[in-house]
DNA sequence: CATGAATGAGTTTTCATTCAT
DNA sequence: CATGAATGAAAACTCATTCAT
């Protein structure tokens, strides 16, 4: 019994890891050759294993995507919480949620799904199966969203910008889109680093004189 | 021989008008149903003409794209200069700018644009070709420039922020992108006013204070 | 005006001829390999065209056999109605008829038809657009239960039997099938001969003593 | 040693059970969905066993087909013959033998292997295969030769009609197929009847008059 | 010039069969 | 033995592009 169960865990994260290696590499084409362009063949031969396996593991084509997605979503999502406890303000909370969505190992995550999210053909698709996704955009959402209705209380920003507004500001500033290849030209960090000086000066509340 | 020309010029008329109109229909169901979705067949049909027709004007189905994206920067230029020699200050003039891209025709054309630029599949092709769209960004970008630097110099905008990254900035904010949607749903005018409301006073001088 | 009827004339003529030769030749494939052991490609490369080509005709595979079997009713029926009307009584008709389905141009056919029909997937698919197939089935059996009708009235046929199982038993007794195969081994006229024998010996009307 | 026989008794027991049970489902599913629609996963799912697993007792698809066949034939013969010797003549014998066609549990073998038969796809399966069914196939049909003969002989069928076609037109008669489904809707008993009415007159001996 | 029939490369997807565990 | 993950061949179907008429 032990054994079996042992020998069950053993598959099961085999079945895991090859899942989670497949995305990895879905991803990474994806990436490379968007969406369109990229032939179930191609991933297969990268993750070095025949196409029929992908099925196994995801039914159709576009399943890969939302897959990816949604592994992006709540990598980031678990990563962010933790980070964002560590500081105290709301408005550093949120420049180290913006950081994180331009930094490391986010980078090229939020860039595939803001890229992927933006291509109208990839978003009619996803529409369709956006059930499983809508929690985890929301997750994103309120929390910014409640970063910015506390940063209000405690004076840091405008009350006379609707949070909505705000938000609406906050991701069309912070989602890394097809300019990013400018990006990579010249310092990164310190673009950001300009675009939210301009979103919290922007944003904030009215100086008392 | 007069007459001869006269007819080359009719017959050049008729053709430029035919790739006018496949440019709009095109542009059309691009729209509709994304990039890959549209079969020069139905561009051909919409249009009511053959689909080898198509060919005699636009090699590839890229060049469509890459053509559209061309007509459609350089209706906006063109547009944009007069109504921004209406108004005196660099701000108001951004303002204009701004409300243009979002307003009455061109917000179809812009989110077209943006919403192709965006779609990373066509980026890539779009990149290829760029070549000749270049100098149409260029144009865009060197006004916006133009107007940022008018305005810092007018003590209208903070002289600390550089210049390219303010125009990053605008550039982030006002690409329509896939979050349009969402403003369907509400005044998309007020929407607009909010967002501009913002990235302003991010970018303003500091107050003498 | 004129040429250009002849020539959209013409041009239709070219096209009902490719589209009959296709029929041609997926029915032979179909005849040796069975449904699904024939490909698009061994058929377009049977007619000597390409797999694509096909596909100007007929939108699916199932809607090959559709038209095939379409086309053999029609060709059956419009020279069965021709064979009839040369010989007098009912029985002769009937005799007409079952050697129209077993002899010359017909044996191809109908054996097409039967097998096709039988085979128990082909059904299933038929069925669902058996919308336009219902119509020629009708007119088969209508013409056997007209001739059966007029046989009892003259007294050839027991009217103690009803029409409809002399309908039953007359395509069961004359529908080409698997056994066939032995047919070819012998005599198919003999066989054919002795089993109408059979059949009007046991729909005859009773002997008078 | 005993006992180790007797294990490997109670082992083979337990396979052939298996191998029954995987004949049952197999023929069911082949029943419902057809030849090629019928996937060896859902077979062995309704066994509630591994896909490997079938094919440690058939090594291909169509080998399970063959022994359904088979099966089907062998449980036919065991008990028409039961039956037949409970009636005396040969014509009431044959009658017993066509009502067992369509009656009973063998309603369902006899229409799959009809319909399988008959699907010009599987008989080239079975054509190659045919070696282990040409036996069974001919228990059946010299069974019928024997009482057709017999009843020649007692003067209940014509002698002048070659066995062989009345054979033919047994097996023509009595071989349910698609228009099966016309049966269903009508009482098929009554059916049969008429079919039988129909053959023993078409066979029968010219009365004296 | 305009047409639209023809092409055929390329894609997704399925599933019988194998074989390491 | 039993399993079921992995394989990869095969097939239907699409559509940008070409070119004879």
């Amino acid at each position: 019994m032990q054994e079996a169960y042992v020998a069950q865990s053993l598959k099961e994260k085999h079945r895991q890891e090859r899942e989670m290696l497949i995305l990895e590499k879905a991803e990474e084409v994806f990436l490379e050759k968007g969406y369109y362009d990229t032939s179930m063949e191609e991933i297969a031969a990268r993750v070095g294993i025949a196409k029929g396996t992908i099925y196994l593991h995801f039914a159709r084509k576009d399943d890969l995507v939302v897959a990816i997605i949604q592994r992006d979503l709540e990598i980031f999502l678990n990563t962010i919480d933790a980070q964002i406890a560590l500081v105290p303000t709301a408005r550093e909370k949120l420049e180290v949620f913006i950081r994180a969505i331009y930094s490391g190992l986010f980078s090229k995550h939020t860039y595939l799904l803001s890229n992927m999210y933006n291509a109208i053909d990839i978003k009619r698709m996803i529409e369709e199966k956006q059930g499983c996704l809508r929690g985890l955009w929301e997750g994103l959402s309120s929390r910014v969203t409640y970063l910015l209705d506390e940063g209000k209380e405690w004076g840091e920003f405008d009350k006379q910008i609707s949070t909505i507004t705000m938000l609406r500001a906050f991701f069309a500033l912070f989602t890394p889109r097809s300019y990013i290849h400018i990006y990579k030209q010249e310092n990164p960090e310190e673009i950001v680093t300009s675009l939210i000086h301009i979103y919290f000066r922007g944003i904030a509340a009215p100086s008392p004189c």
